[in-house]
DNA sequence: CCACCTCTGTAACATTTGTAACTGTATAAC
DNA sequence: GTTATACAGTTACAAATGTTACAGAGGTGG
């Protein structure tokens, strides 16, 4: 795990924290789908990604579900640092988009690294402006795109996140992502291939 | 203003604080429909709103606008938070709902604060998880509910903000702040009215 | 090979939202 | 008063999205 955390962080953080972090922090591996946090959980540390990526989600109170942006390597959780600082429960729900692993960082230390290392004041302040404007994006999305830039845009986020052309999920999965029907996906998919733009397959999608 | 700012704020900050922040900071009144803050500015201090409230907006590329949220007494912008620590660009314009006073704090001072005052680290915190639960909210209503449903919330938020059943904006008004056109909101608004949830009148709205 | 299941394609239709055009009415300006 | 203007009501239609239903294609396990 040193090594990781090394590579990861060596650039953002001094050595005297490198150090703090890798005592008082449990790693944890995670498996593509495996539910990392869920809604109404009580969280008691904050992630660091190491490797890997990781997809956050809204649920609206009665079945829908939305894609708010995903997470990566030298990435934290904004949402869990707003839980443990609030002492309030999660928000949204966290689902490992690959294989990956991160680190565990007990609250209490958070709080204490706030007063004493500037560089984890500079992380957590940034984390949180990225998170903003994640959701800024989000919001224009939503209000100033029609579903088929929505879905276009979709596929080339999951394509830089799993550094590959082919997309490999179903259209039942994608309209889960994006709040809409299966129907609704197929439809603006076929149009996109009769473009040109993507080539269609069973269970996956290939960017052309 | 020493009077207001003791005021809002003494149960949040320390005596030493609070004396700091009246030597330092300058004072700023606004009227109703003032730009306080406009897209792509660079913002130089942080406000505190001591009275009165501002709606938030984003814009689109071409034209559209939508109402974000609002921000009253006791709150602060963390966009603005956002563009200081960054030194990027303002994300977003405001515009003052009411008239009302705010106090215009220094970058530096800003940053001094975080690692001299607990009480200033907690309510910059605080600022930065109100506003994400803020934007996970319009979130919510931009993807989970329908224009009928956004508008009789929007109705709703008014009257709150602005501590009256009646709500001073015309059809086209609303519809800038919901990114819909004046036909859509005039229809929904006769159906609510149908419904004898709202009276409507000329340039104003009575909620029953 | 057959039975079963998942994934996709497609059609027909309903609902929601957006757009254009026109009317009447209250208010302000003259 | 008359005129001009902003605001609201309404209709008719277009476009986007959601829903239901069904058929075929492809993979899996017996």
């Amino acid at each position: 795990m040193e090594n990781t955390l090394q590579n990861t962080y060596n650039f953002i953080f001094e050595e005297a924290l490198l150090n703090e972090i890798s005592e008082v922090s449990k790693i944890h591996d995670f498996k593509e789908g495996d539910i990392i946090i869920d809604f109404g959980e009580n969280i008691k540390s904050i992630p660091l990604i190491l490797t890997g990526a990781i997809k956050i989600l809204r649920e609206d109170f009665d079945e829908g579900e939305l894609l708010l942006y995903f997470i990566e390597k030298g990435d934290t959780c904004a949402m869990s640092m707003q839980c443990c600082l609030g002492k309030a429960k999660s928000e949204i729900r966290a689902i490992a988009e690959t294989d990956g692993q991160l680190i565990l960082i007990p609250v209490a230390k958070m709080n204490e690294w706030l007063g004493k290392y500037a560089t984890w004041r500079d992380f957590v302040f940034n984390s949180y402006n990225n998170r903003l404007k994640e959701m800024l994006t989000t919001i224009d999305h939503l209000a100033f795109m029609n579903m088929d830039e929505r879905l276009l845009n979709y596929l080339l986020e999951k394509s830089k996140i799993n550094h590959s052309k082919e997309i490999h999920n179903t259209h039942q999965e994608i309209a889960y992502d994006l709040n809409t029907s299966r129907v609704v996906i197929s439809r603006i998919l076929k149009a996109l291939e009769n473009k040109g733009k993507i080539k269609l397959n069973r269970a996956y999608i290939e960017l052309l």
